[in-house]
Parts: structure tokens; sequence; C-alpha cells
RNA sequence: CGGGGCGUAGCGCAGCCUGGUUAGCGCGCCUGCCUUGGGAGCAGGAGGUCGGAGGUUCAAAUCCUCUCGCCCCGACCA
């Protein structure tokens, strides 16, 4: 491609609308154009580094025994009616009606499309296990799409939907996901990490999320230093605390009177204990029902584990007016003792003796309360978000919290679907059986945000090669000069030839514009047709990433390059 | 949905508070000259319903009301 004649069009400066480091370089490159909000045009340089994605996707999903199909983006009603989700989705599903009053919504995902192929065309266990896969444009209504690519309301994903006899062989066809994610995200030449996830709204009961790693990530995961434990913080877990052998004697109960003292820290520094000395009570409301949850004073609720516990939809952290229509204590004085609403707790209060609570009345707390002779909690069970002082619950080593960005998550999803919707097979035995699915998606555009966001520099996009929208970008510094156009002409056809993707820039411009857009767009390799040619005849080659910069003759110029790329790219 | 902010040339902004000639600046764009290894220089030029509607006024980018769009924070979310 001649850069004198591609839709190219690079900012100097950067529009105000962007936030974050790959929106800003994505618009400064010229990669995307904003249409609406959360809905983007792919500019051809855009679209180039997607199909790089999209075509690592396809060859690792075929080599898995996966099938590319396309479904479409309109859907009928009936079917989301059928599994329950046209009630359980909510707003973030676009609905419409049709001309003819047929109510309609726009694809977030596909698990009702492709059940119903399926149990409409398969009907025996002779055709499992199978696994069939789409990249197609997702529309989700946003409550506040940002950040550009990372959380747009149009989005390209690759989906896939997995359909299995027997819990063996989902197993089996879960696993070679994994291994053809991390082959995947390993092939595009992204830092990423594995990590259990908590399974959302879809439903299932095992999950895993491929984090690529950026310090500007929206999610925190927690990684163990030593051993390959990694999970999010909705799911993570800590080694249990261990209680002391001997139990400490239990001291009287005593009501200490601290005004005006209601957060954690405010009291436990009136009263000289440590936070962990103290267990709070948090007011949340898991389906709109008022519930006390305890753990902690330096604890946080990981609600979503809140909400799995009580099988809730939705947990939410009540405001102190809802804490005093539902307790009649102001908060801050809350306690175990004596409260009318449900009571939970995190398992981490059972290890804790002559502790601070709440009284349950204005200006005061106890001190020396203990679980089992002052009050009884019927719920136990892990509540709280893990913390760097946690230990790994594999191998006990040390954790850390780190920011990522999802660009992965696989799902075993059982039967949830396949029942919703009658799906079902004969078994060898001739019963019928439901399918027990998987479901597998990567965001397609969003990786492309994610890899800028890892892969940058002052001057821009640092593409890790093989997703980059060109490998190689050759400047001819004067144009007009007939014998560095032959050079540069020379290069640029040779590596053409060779399948290399290359960009020539063979604009009428002076030097500085050309590097400084070779290096906002990120083109691995920059070869330049310039002063050192005129001087003795050599073409330099530059590694964006390192700035490394060797030089060659020009005849040598094409298989020094073809060296150097195909000992990158990983097959 | 709650809170905050912004809409003035393709992009980034000033002007608005305190109304008053042809609405400015930088970048980009076009023409010419010149220059050619890190976003040059000179000269000339094109480009604006000041987001939209209504109102106040002799007079509105500027004041008022409504409306649309966008951005940020929050709840939420693959």
């Amino acid at each position: 491609m001649r850069f004198s004649q591609l839709l190219l069009p690079t900012l100097k400066e950067t529009p105000a609308e962007a936030e974050v480091v790959s929106h800003k370089l994505m618009l400064r490159a010229g990669f995307i154009r904003k249409l609406t909000s959360g809905v983007y045009s792919y500019l051809p340089l855009g679209l180039a580094a997607i199909r790089r994605v999209e075509n690592i996707i396809r060859e690792e999903m075929n080599r898995a025994g996966a099938q590319e199909l396309l479904m479409p983006m309109v859907q009928p009603a009936d079917l989301w009616i059928e599994s329950g989700r046209w009630e359980k989705y909510g707003p973030e599903l676009l609905r419409f009606t049709d001309r003819n009053g047929r109510q309609s919504c726009l694809g977030p995902t596909h698990e009702e499309v492709i059940t119903d192929l399926v149990r409409k065309n398969i009907h025996s266990y002779r055709n499992l296990p199978l696994n069939l896969y789409q990249i197609q444009t997702k529309f989700r209504d946003e409550i506040r799409p940002r950040f550009g690519l990372m959380r747009g309301r149009e989005f390209i994903m690759k989906d896939g939907y997995s359909f299995d006899a027997s819990e063996k062989d989902v197993e089996i066809t879960y696993e070679k996901m994994y291994e053809a994610y991390n082959r995947i995200f390993s092939r595009c030449g992204l830092a990423f990490r594995a990590v259990e996830a908590d399974t959302g709204t879809i439903g299932g009961s095992f999950s895993h999320e491929f984090m690529v790693l950026a310090e500007t990530g929206e999610d925190t995961l927690v990684i163990c230093k030593e051993c390959s434990y990694a999970a999010n913080m909705e799911k993570a877990r800590a080694m249990e605390q261990e209680s002391p052998d001997e139990k400490p004697e239990l001291l009287p109960l005593e009501k200490i009177e601290t005004p005006g003292k209601r957060k954690v820290q405010a009291v436990t520094e009136f009263l000289s204990i440590s936070p962990k000395n103290l267990i709070k009570t948090m007011v949340y409301l898991v389906d709109s029902k008022p519930l006390a949850v305890l753990l902690r004073g330096d604890h946080e609720v990981q609600p979503v584990k809140l909400k799995n516990l009580l099988n809730g939809v939705e947990a939410e952290l009540a405001d102190d007016k809802q804490v005093f229509d539902a307790t009649g204590v102001p908060s801050g004085y809350l306690g175990p003792m004596g409260l009318k609403i449900p009571v939970v707790a995190d398992r981490e209060i059972t290890a804790m003796h002559n502790f601070a609570i709440g009284a349950n009345e204005k200006k005061y707390h106890y001190i020396n309360a203990n679980l089992g002779r002052d009050f009884e909690v019927a719920t136990i069970g892990d509540l709280r978000m893990v913390t760097e002082e946690d230990r790994c619950p594999h191998c006990g080593s040390n954790l850390e919290l780190t920011k990522g960005i999802e660009v992965g998550h696989i799902f075993k999803l059982g039967t949830n679907y396949s029942e919703a919707l009658k799906a079902t097979f004969l078994d060898n035995q001739g019963m019928e059986n439901s399918y027990i699915m998987g479901c597998y998606g990567i965001g397609v555009s969003r990786t492309v945000a994610a890899a800028i966001e890892q892969n940058y520099d002052k001057d821009g996009i640092i593409f890790p090669l093989p997703i980059a929208p060109f490998q190689v970008i050759v400047l001819n510094l004067s144009p007009s000069a007939k014998k560095f156009t032959e050079a540069a002409e020379t290069i640029y056809d040779g590596l053409g030839k060779n399948s290399i993707d290359v960009l020539l820039d063979d604009r009428d411009e002076r030097p500085g514009i050309k590097f400084k857009d070779a290096d906002l767009i990120g083109i691995p390799y920059r070869v330049t047709v310039g002063k050192s040619f005129e001087k003795n005849g050599t073409i330099e080659i530059k590694e964006r990433a390192n700035g490394q910069t060797i030089s060659v003759e020009l005849h040598e110029t094409v298989d020094r390059l073809l060296e150097i790329i195909r000992q990158k790219m990983v097959r």
C-alpha cells in the first residue's frame, strides 16, 4: 500500500474526547473515528490490525476443531423469551419493534440463536462434539460507553459455543479452548494471564478470563507470585487464617461511649485497637432485601461473592437512610447483637476473639465481644476482597494485585440454555439428553485496544509484529529523486512478493513528518531510503520497539527483513 | 439514572462574566517560492447557520428558557 493513496488521517493533536492511551493513539494514528457514543468506524489501519487478530483467532479455533459460521445480528424476542433472558438481560439489550409489530433485539451474544440452530439440526450423539464460532459485530447498549474501543456499544467479538454429550467431553472441549486461547494471545504477542472468574449473569459452573496486563486496565486481578494461581477480584480466594490453637480467655463484654466515632478508623483509634480487632457491620440490599454483613475492620465486602452465597441477582450497599430504615440504628453504630435483619459473616471473623462491635445504639460500641457467646451468625462464608496481605490459596505464597483488561472469557455453561430451549439429542442408549454447552468469547476490537495500552511510548503505538497493520514501512525521503524512488520501489516490491505487508511512504513530505507518522502508527520495522543511501548506498532498518538500527546494502535489504520477520512470527 | 462539564473552521482552543463594526489564534488544508534525517520558513488563500429552537434587546457567540449531542465521576457491566 502506498501512503499517498491511503486513508490515514494522522493527527498532531489529541482530540479532547479521548481519555486513555489506546483511545488517544487510535484517534491520532488514524485507526478509528467516532460516529456516535460508543460507536466507531474502523479506518483502513484500524481494520488491518483487527483483521490480524481475527486471523490468528481463526487459525487457532480451526486448529482446535471449531468451525466458523455467521449468525444474524437481529434476533427475534421469542427466542429470548424462551430462554428467560428477555426479562433478565435488562436495558443493555437493545430492543425494537419491526413494521409488523414483532419484538426484536440486536444480538449482544448468541446463546439463544446457536442453541436454536443446533436443536433444529442435530439430534444424535454421533454428531457430537460440536464446536461453532463466529466473528461478528455485537451491540450492547452500555450504561456508559468509554475509552474508545475498550468499552464501546458496538464492538467486534469472536463468540464460540460448544455442544457435548457428557461432562467428561465438555471438560475436554473446555481444556482445548483454554489452550487455544493461550495460543491466540501468545501469538498476538501480548503479556496476559488466564484467571479464575465469576460466571456472571450468563450462568454456569466454571470460567476463566483472559486478561491483558496493563496499568490502565479496568479490572483488578490477583496473581500468586510463586505458583500459577490467578483470579479476578470477584472470585479470588485467600488461604484461610489459622485459628490459634489455644483460645484466648474471653473477656467480659463492655459497652463504651464512642461519640461521633462512626468510621472504622475513628473507632479503632479512639479505642486504641487495631482495625483487625473490630468487626464492622455493613448493610447490603440483596435483591432489595436488607441484610447485615459482618467482616473484619480492615476488610472489604466483595459484592459478587455475597450475591452468590445468597443466590441473589443483585447486591448493593445500602445508603445511610436505607440503613436506618432497615435497622433503626444510625450507620456507624451497627453491630450484630440484636439486629432484626438477617446477618451473614465473612469466615475470617470466626478466628477473632474479644473484638469491638457497634452497639446498635447511637454513640456506643461494645468491646470484648465474642462470636457464639454474645451473638450467633447463621450463614458464614468467604465474602471479602482479597488483599495483598493475603496468601495464595494453593501454595501459601504472597499474592500480588495487578491491573488487567479482559479480552477473553471462557465458560462451561452446562445445560442452562439447552434445557430452557429444549435442545436435546439421543445418546447411544437411545435416551434423550440436553446438550452440555460451553461458550467462549474474545473481544476482538478490545484486544487491539489492549495491545496498545500495553505497548506504546511517547511517540506512539508499538505494535507487536503479529498484529501490526503493516509489518514494514518503507520511507522514501526523496520521492522526487529517481534514484531514491527506484530503490524504495525495489524494496517495496520485493517485500510484497514475499507476502510481507508493507506500507510505502511515497508522500512529498519532509523527513520529520514521515518519521513522526511512522512512529505514531507503530509499524514494527522502518526501512529508510535517505541520507546514507545518498552517501554510500546503504539502507537503514530500524526496529520500532527498541530503536535498534542496522545498515544494509540495497540488494540485501529484502532478505534481511524476511529473515528478521520469519524469526519473530510464532506459528 | 444521579452529579459535574463542554458544544465557536477538519483538530486544539480564546472570545461569553461586563451584549455593540467584517468572530479570533495555533495546527491542518489549497497555491507559489524555498527547504529536505525528527511534525521547517516566507507570501497569498479557502473554510464558520458560534449545536438547535424560542425569547429579551435598537443590537445576541455573549443574557434567559427549552432542547439535542458529547465528555467526565458514580451506580452497572462481557
